[in-house]
DNA sequence: TCAAAACATGAGTGAGTCTCACATTTGCAA
DNA sequence: TTGCAAATGTGAGACTCACTCATGTTTTGA
């Protein structure tokens, strides 16, 4: 909601530092205004946020935060981007070398386990995601990734039913990734144990219209 | 993102008119009010809707705004509050007076369609959902209308499902509700081939989970 | 008829984002 | 070693809002 963007940039610099740190200092200097920029949202949303106190517990000037990041936006997109990383490193692992249904049943259900515990510990990330949801642009980038995620399972299924028809199977994908995402995101905002049973009814709805009953 | 909440208020006074219009002239005002709101996020979203222009197209001064709103998020939540008890109405009327499971399955059908056609055709509904994910209050109000919705789904899946675990069909119902949210949500920001194949996906997914094969 | 309640107004307040003119440090070639 | 250009660093302040409030105007109802 609401918004300070001062000279509205037009066609937005989408993520990209302003200027990159090239020198080892700056390099440094860059880490530390992520570092608190994430120990912030942590706290209290990337909302109430505020620059200010990003650039003070980082040890720098407001002008330096500046300098790498273009915007406020700029800073929850770099720590959105390395949480991007990490889950897909963390999804080909568990899918990469699954051979047939039975393997498959468990890698998926794995993921699935990883990613609610993921979304459970680090507040950061929940922060993101929602802040994903009404940003037209990091919606962008999140539905790309998505895409990316669910061609893993594409890859993997095209393995176990080689005779299912591309498209639909490319469909079916994307849409149980999406609704993974959901579901996770649905269950750790209600209590814990209603959380449980959603995300193991998710699982059984997913497999269900991957690999059939 | 951001926030020009100036005096915080603490626990905000959820979305109740700071004092509800009591004359014709100014219930007619606030009316003006609402439609200026929607007709400006319709054309740039909320966030970049400005209270000043709003007065400004309502014809009416930035206080009297504040007279009936108590700020910003106000005026979306009573936009939002128009919607869901608009599409609360579709709702029952579509699965009222559901008899067997051809029935339920044409009704739940007809339902997918028509919230997807009201999220393609209402910009303002799409926005005050995104809105709905980043706001921790509005999210709580969406929760509570999914739950109520579900409910819809559980009282008719009773009568066709009778022995069937009262708790696992609320989980069941519940999630696919959210997946059908989630589901129509992705479909409108694809293309239109794509989602419309997506849509058809989640109506095979829900179908299956909730009546069986 | 008149006082109280409801309504209307918009300049002003303050919180917060982002800029910019100027200072300092680093890399590196002469 | 020296010196200059590029890279960095700085923070006062410009600017953009959301929201307030002191001060009028209109409606209501007794």
């Amino acid at each position: 909601m609401d918004g300070k963007v001062a000279a509205k940039p037009d066609q937005a610099a989408i993520a990209s530092p302003r200027r990159s740190p090239s020198q080892q200092r700056s390099r440094e200097r860059v880490e530390r205004m992520l570092a608190a920029a994430s120990a912030l949202i942590a706290e209290q949303g990337s909302d109430a946020m505020r620059m200010g106190e990003v650039a003070e517990r980082a040890g720098v000037s407001i002008g330096s935060l500046y300098q790498f990041f273009p915007d406020k936006q700029a800073i929850v997109w770099a720590l959105a981007e390395r949480y991007t990383a990490e889950s897909q490193a963390c999804i080909s692992a568990a899918l990469e070398d699954v051979g047939d249904v039975e393997g498959f049943k468990s890698a998926f259900s794995e993921l699935v386990d990883i990613y609610y515990q993921l979304f459970l510990a680090e507040p950061v990330i929940r922060d993101v995601w929602s802040g994903t949801q009404a940003d037209k642009a990091l919606r962008a980038l999140e539905l790309a990734d998505s895409r990316a995620n669910a061609e893993f399972l594409v890859a993997v299924l095209k393995r176990l039913r080689p005779d299912t028809d591309p498209v639909e199977l490319e469909t079916t994908a994307f849409l149980v990734w999406q609704m993974g995402e959901a579901a996770v995101r649905l269950a750790i905002s209600v209590d814990r144990e209603e959380g449980d049973r959603l995300v193991a009814a998710y699982k059984r709805m997913g497999l269900r219209e991957l690999v059939g009953e």
